[in-house]
DNA sequence: GCTCAGTTTTAGCTTCAGCTAAAAAATTTA
DNA sequence: TAAATTTTTTAGCTGAAGCTAAAACTGAGC
């Protein structure tokens, strides 16, 4: 069965919502694809019809082994295309989801493993997230927690985000925090909750609350 | 002004009918654009009303200026991707017309502008039709002929092909023909106007007439 | 157990890009 | 030139995928 460029929104979106939040609702899909909760309805039916959704009135929808086949499938394009645009195009990691959301919809299972090749494989996308392989699995990120949950002393390199805004990223960007960079978390401010991470270097950033919620860390021993 | 895919691929249409036969034909259009010819004339209304066609009842259509320079942006589109399907992804040259065709209505001309960098700036295609530059100029190829307009003793080197059809490319294959080859003319032979092609290294190939009008050479002096 | 706010569905409409069948115009042939 | 053929256009239909407004359902608070 052949999807619709729309058809595969959904599926990914109901991914999204089932892993986030265990349940989709036709009003959290009505946000995430830009459409009306009308429109949801109508799909939900089209895609019960194809075998890719499970899906009773008023129950909120679910994939079948089909429909969650095609999300994983989604992702994985979406993401290695991020990759080839950060890693070749050199695009700032902020602005490559919006191109990666055209670019997943092309093209079929040949053409995203020929990509994967050229990018020798890689394990996460730009925004640190796991790229599923051709067979459909991911890999979830080990030991990651955010970066609000780490304690005074902790060691850290920093492994992903919550947040892929290009409002987040950008502010990142700014404080000049990347994935892969190692961190000591020197102190929590009562005051604000806000922390200050100093780096190998001895540069010191201050680091609000709000920010370490959507930063993703691995702590390490050393 | 948007284009939509559809949009898009009737505008290359007509630049494309324009170069090779002067005039775009309601019916040549419908070939090819795989529509009926009732279909065509919807769209070229709708596409003279955006300002990209001159359209009158009967007459077959035109490009205005912003039409081909449109037409021209998409040829750049399209012949840069296959060159990155072939460069980097290493499809075979008879396999990446249909992907090319869906990657070129992605993004805008930061994108393009990008990838062109990104492959350094070639300027020819896989099938080695010259790709326009970022301001839409397109160097035409220089004094290309047809093999089959070649003089018995005649040295030359294959520059291109008429016919991009996955047939014809495969048998080129066959015969082991390739861009950037260069071979003698040893002789013709009267009875089926075909051709035998002669190599530096010795090696002999008999090329049909059929097949030598679809190939494209440059003469070499030496 | 009822009411009410919020959510979801139904009904019917819109736009896009196609289609067929029939009418009209253009071109070719006799 | 008139008839026959071909090409193009018109008219009206279809199927996606969206929309709005109104009806129906769900679940929380009293």
């Amino acid at each position: 069965m052949l999807l619709s460029p729309s058809q595969e929104n959904y599926l990914k979106a109901i991914y999204k919502l089932q892993e986030d939040d265990g349940i989709a609702t036709n009003q959290a899909l009505a946000a995430m694809v830009e459409a009306t909760p009308a429109s949801v309805t109508n799909m939900l039916r089209k895609l019960t019809d194809t075998g890719y959704v499970e899906y009773e009135a008023y129950q909120g929808a679910t994939l079948t082994s089909a429909g969650r086949h095609q999300a994983v499938a989604l992702v994985r394009k979406h993401r290695l295309w991020e990759v080839f645009l950060v890693d070749k195009l050199q695009y700032d990691w902020d602005a490559v989801h919006a191109l990666a959301e055209e670019l997943e919809h092309i093209g079929g299972d040949e053409l995203i493993n020929r990509l994967d090749a050229f990018l020798g494989h890689p394990g996460f996308d730009p925004h640190g997230d796991p790229i599923p392989n051709a067979k459909g699995v991911v890999r979830a990120r080990q030991h990651a927690i955010a970066a609000s949950e780490a304690s005074v002393g902790g060691r850290f390199v920093v492994c992903g985000v919550k947040d892929s805004s290009s409002l987040f990223l950008q502010h990142l960007d700014k404080l000049n925090i990347a994935l892969g960079k190692a961190y000591t978390l020197k102190e929590c401010l009562e005051f604000d909750r806000s922390a200050v991470w100093t780096e190998q270097g001895g540069a010191c950033t201050n680091v609000s609350n709000e920010v370490a919620k959507n930063v993703l860390i691995q702590l390490t021993d050393a």
